[in-house]
RNA sequence: CGCGGAGUGGAGCAGUCCGGUAGCUCGUCGGGCUCAUAACCCGAAGGUCGGUGGUUCAAAUCCAUCCUCCGCAACCA
């Protein structure tokens, strides 16, 4: 005999900086699910891994001076410890510098090209020489030049493989817009819109600028480029194209690939297509989800209000942060995320809601009949909507996890935890206790409390796998009570059922001295990083002689004039006097600067940098300014006293 | 006119596809209860559903137009 299976994929992660709570989710969500369908009997593989390729990669390790493998082995780690500590059940760690990996993907980059969908080409685009970078058009900064050392960049090619994608256009758009693949399904137009009606361009799938990658077999200087090295390792986990395992033909298709919405288009378009190509069968669905959002904002590192996962699980436990994000995400919609947010929803879900009724229960079990309930009982006016509820509530989770809707399971489960609570409200437990007469119906009151808690913290402890054992303890439950089976049925407790006073289990927060403690930490964090105290200069770029710096002719000029340009939320248009009939400069400081703030400042520019059109605004020179660790910029103000176009030295 | 999303009582959201008493959670206020984690239960206040115009007996919902915010624009979940 064997079992249906289940297989749910995270992305592979990429390892160019530390986790944070947004990448938390994801693999929360696939654990969720998984261990949920583990509960109802599924053969289930749950694979997660980092991505350890690439150019940043090769960079990242240089700036640490390690190798690259040095630099991922040590990444590898942070993302397994974190995992470990929000209680990841993966069953399959994959990093796509594994031996197996390497060599099934060096077995399908063949395959694609002998089956005529890889062809070498030409790669066209714009080169930083120092930065040894390609990158297209749209990468580069809002000036045309490099955006990582913001230089000019040559217009340049190499030789690279692509991946024919027109092919698949049709299919795609069918898989798209006609079936259930893509969840939720509204961002189909998104995708047909901007990807696939424009027309779908070939896909550069090799590079020979950088060598930390896969070597193409039949073509030893370029390595794979991310998309086949990255996508098929959902296909090579399992074994596909290597021996390490032989689970392919078990999983594959894959029942649930969960990714966040900035690489929905890799994975609605291209791993189709890849597939495609291969003529493999397709994932049965892609469950996309939005970003978790700080007050309202992107999280990124230069806000400083990146959120740190092992600090929040410390504090509260995996459990609560774990339930937070997905009682918080909706699928596809970005979910904001505060820490008073956070602390009030632990507080009425966890610790007013289910940990309360715990409490209580388990305190009138033990105060009105010592620990111990007797085996009598007597039925009352508001058992019958309450056994209904907890009885009905399982299959309705069900459906929602087979839909990919978390955040709408853990609402019903709630719901039937609040039920409880107004049912001891209307049976009054207490007065019965007082009453001897009324023994039998206390018994029953308290024993359909304790089944209720039974049911609905089973089906939570898919959600919360730590803190829900410590509840069946309480109330007595055994392994066999809290089971998926057992979920489904009310009155599986032995009637003489023994409970057990312990732990309260979710404390209540004290909200306001939670945050201060928490902007304290926060607030320490950005110091480190964001004041000047502990702000670290990039590297010194190469040595260079007093002839190269003296081709860049630096001159000071003063801002008579400057205006935004709109249909662009960055540039400036600035007119200057540059003692020499004056000219036009665009620069790309509109974010932190208003036009009003530089009329009348002297400014430092490139003046002999070759004119360039931004927004179809001409640019004749730069203006000099330096970042600020916050991400922000500033304008260098030369001394007023200098008379416009005297050049700098 | 680059693409997309969003604008609903103090906060966060549902409802919009298939028009017909505006709903949920949190917060606030009042009451109840005392088994429990200052908790739990009940009740109330609070919204011209971003603006304007249109279709209709009827619009948060359909159409048009405008405003504001956010994200993306080939690789940071």
């Amino acid at each position: 005999m064997t079992n249906k299976t289940f297989y749910i994929t995270t992305p592979i992660y990429y390892p160019s900086g530390s986790p944070h709570i947004g990448t938390c989710y994801t693999t929360v969500a696939c654990d969720s699910i998984a261990r949920y369908k583990r509960m109802q009997g599924y053969d289930v593989m749950f694979l997660t891994g980092t991505d350890e390729h690439g150019q940043k990669i090769e960079e990242k390790a240089r700036e640490s001076k390690v190798t690259p493998k040095q630099y991922v082995d040590e990444i590898a780690k942070i993302f397994k410890r974190l995992w470990k500590t929000m209680n990841i059940s993966y069953d399959r760690y994959i990093r796509t510098t594994d031996d197996y990996h390497v060599e099934a993907i060096q077995k399908i980059f063949k395959e694609l090209y002998d089956r005529g969908y890889i062809y070498k080409g030409e790669y066209k685009g714009k080169y930083c020489t120092p930065c040894e970078s390609f990158w297209t058009e749209s990468q580069l900064d809002e000036n045309g030049c490099c955006p990582e050392c913001h230089r000019e960049v040559t217009q340049a090619s190499e030789e690279a493989y692509f991946f024919k994608m027109s092919p698949f256009a049709k299919r795609i758009e069918k898989l798209l817009t006609e079936t259930d693949y893509l969840r939720p399904k509204s961002r189909a137009r998104e995708i047909v819109n901007n990807f696939i009606k424009p027309g779908l361009e070939d896909l550069c799938v090799s590079r020979t600028s950088f060598s930390w990658g896969i070597p193409v077999t039949f073509d030893t200087k370029h390595v794979v480029y991310v998309w086949v090295d990255a996508l098929f390792n959902y296909c090579t986990a399992l074994g596909f194209e290597n021996s390490r395992y032989n689970d392919y033909d078990k999983y594959w298709p894959a029942d649930v690939h969960m990714v966040a919405k900035d690489i929905m288009r890799f994975h609605a378009v291209i791993w189709p297509a890849m597939l495609m190509a291969l003529d493999m069968p397709l994932p049965k669905h892609l469950a996309v989800h939005g970003w978790i959002t700080f007050n309202g904002q992107k999280m990124s590192k230069s806000m400083g209000n990146v959120v740190d996962p092992f600090i929040l699980s410390e504090r509260y436990g995996a459990d609560a942060i774990r339930y937070h994000i997905l009682r918080e995400m909706a699928l596809g919609a970005d979910s904001s995320f505060s820490n008073e947010i956070m602390i009030n929803r632990i507080n009425s879900d966890l610790a007013n809601g289910l940990g309360n009724l715990v409490s209580r229960t388990v305190a009138m079990a033990d105060k009105y009949f010592g620990a111990t309930l007797p085996t009598y009982r007597e039925a009352g006016e508001f058992d019958d909507e309450l056994i209904a509820k907890a009885t009905a509530l399982r299959n309705k989770v069900d459906e929602f996890i087979d839909n990919t809707q978390i955040n709408n399971a853990l609402a019903e489960i709630f719901r039937v935890i609040s039920r409880a609570n107004k049912y001891i409200d209307e049976t009054t437990p207490w007065i019965l206790g007082k009453d001897e007469s009324k023994k039998a119906r206390l018994a029953s009151v308290l024993y359909n409390l304790l089944e209720t808690i039974r049911i609905t913290t089973t089906l939570l402890s898919c959600f919360m796998p730590a803190e829900m054992p410590k509840i069946w303890e309480q109330i007595g439950a055994s392994a066999d009570d809290v089971t998926y089976d057992a979920a489904g049925r009310f009155g599986v407790l032995p009637l003489d059922v023994t409970v057990h006073r312990g732990d309260i289990i979710f404390p209540r927060i004290d909200v306001e001295k939670e945050i201060d403690e928490l902007n304290a930490i926060i607030g320490n964090q950005s110091d480190d990083t964001g004041s000047t105290v502990g702000f670290e200069p990039e590297k010194l770029r190469e040595e260079i002689t007093i002839d190269d710096f003296a081709k860049a002719d630096l001159r000071v000029a003063l801002v008579t004039k400057c205006e935004k340009i709109k249909r662009s939320k960055k540039l400036l248009c600035l007119q200057l006097d540059d003692g020499m009939g004056g000219r036009q400069v665009v620069s790309g400081i509109a974010e932190w600067y208003k036009p009003e703030d530089l009329v009348g400042k002297k400014v430092m520019i490139v003046a002999n940098l070759k004119p360039v059109k931004l927004c179809g605004v001409e640019s004749n020179g730069m203006i000099c300014a330096a970042d600020m660790p916050d991400g922000t910029c500033k304008v260098i103000h030369p001394d007023d006293a200098l008379p416009n176009g005297s050049r700098v030295r």
